[in-house]
DNA sequence: ATTGCCGTGTCTAATTTCTTGACACGGCAT
DNA sequence: ATGCCGTGTCAAGAAATTAGACACGGCAAT
């Protein structure tokens, strides 16, 4: 059942998108540095672009799996996705910069969403509001998450977004449970 | 050109000789842990003890390219083996303790040789004497290396080997260097 | 002691994966 | 404009992997 080599190619190619940006990375280099035939990276896949493609799915539902789990606020949800961002900072930094933002921004807002999602799914407040305010809330969320880290990525990562994103969740702290309570009345 | 699926088994089976002895370990073992079919595995390997020797002999050579090469006394080699002795401590034990101590002991031996041989053919000195002499030598001090890390091995690695070869090795030290001039009288 | 279970080692045939070598296409530097 | 280089595609063949079966020996339970 394994096919080790499309993992090689795999993890070469992410080796290599920590030491240069990717639109300098070539299907020929991937090969030779993975020692195999070129054309079997073609039998995994079609391009670079669908590589990357599978490659950011996988690391989104790997991260959604494991630590978005573990968190007890919405807040360590959203800081435990900006943890993840600056670990790998270096590879999200040269596929970012090199226009291929499409794919990395559908895998971006799928990590977000998922991230707060799975806080949301097991809050007990949230059982009893409509299933269209939690969307909207976790919207809401979703987009400061990736509005903030698309605003760090494009100032080239200078401030530490850890530590704003602390400071505004200070400044927010209850405002979620607020508006849960809102919605309920307003079901009510 | 590659077959991971071959450096997958051997990973896997270290990882587990650093869990359990070997006797211990099943085929069976491996290739549910690899996650692939049974026949894979004798595909590549007779059975465990002929997996077990290449992986011997591949860490002997790796060992002997990489750390022997360095050292700039003969003690510094003795050292340096009995220091990879311990980084590995836990697989081989697993190893020594598992009555399949024949490959164990060929490995030992070759890898001991190696690292005292690298360290004598960059020696100036050893140039002008007989080749016989320098085999002697070579013997003396593998033989030296070997039943320290066997005695060792065998007493359930109770006591601080690197610091009792240190010890041993003030207490010789310059012993090479007269062996040495010995050997070019005798020829002279 | 016998039975049944489990892992081993071997074999064959089928399938999947990987390689080889070729070709046309587009970009890009000379 | 030419030549070089990387891309993407294809067909054929080789290599690796799987599936399924079999006989053998060990060993625990009965």
């Amino acid at each position: 059942m394994p096919t080790f080599t499309k993992a090689a190619i795999k993890a070469t190619f992410i080796s290599l998108l920590n030491k240069k940006p990717l639109n300098k990375i070539t299907v020929k280099e991937i090969v030779e540095e993975c020692g195999i035939n070129r054309n079997s990276f073609y039998y995994h896949f079609d391009d670079i672009p669908s590589l990357l493609e599978e490659i950011l799915v996988e690391e989104a539902d790997r991260f959604v799996a494991t630590e978005s789990k573990s968190n007890t606020s919405v807040y360590e949800s959203l800081i435990s996705v900006i943890d993840y961002a600056f670990t790998n900072r270096v590879a999200i930094q040269h596929i970012y910069n090199s226009a291929n933002r499409t794919t990395f921004d559908v895998y971006l807002n799928r990590i977000c969403t998922h991230a707060i999602k799975s806080y949301f799914d097991k809050l007990e407040t949230t059982k009893n509001i409509a299933e269209d305010d939690l969307d909207a809330m976790i919207m809401y969320y979703k987009c400061q998450l990736v509005g903030f880290i698309i605003d760090w990525l494009g100032g080239g990562m200078k401030y530490d977004l850890k530590i704003k994103m602390k400071r505004i969740c200070e400044l927010y702290e209850g405002s979620m449970e607020a508006a849960l309570d809102r919605c309920a009345k307003i079901n009510a």
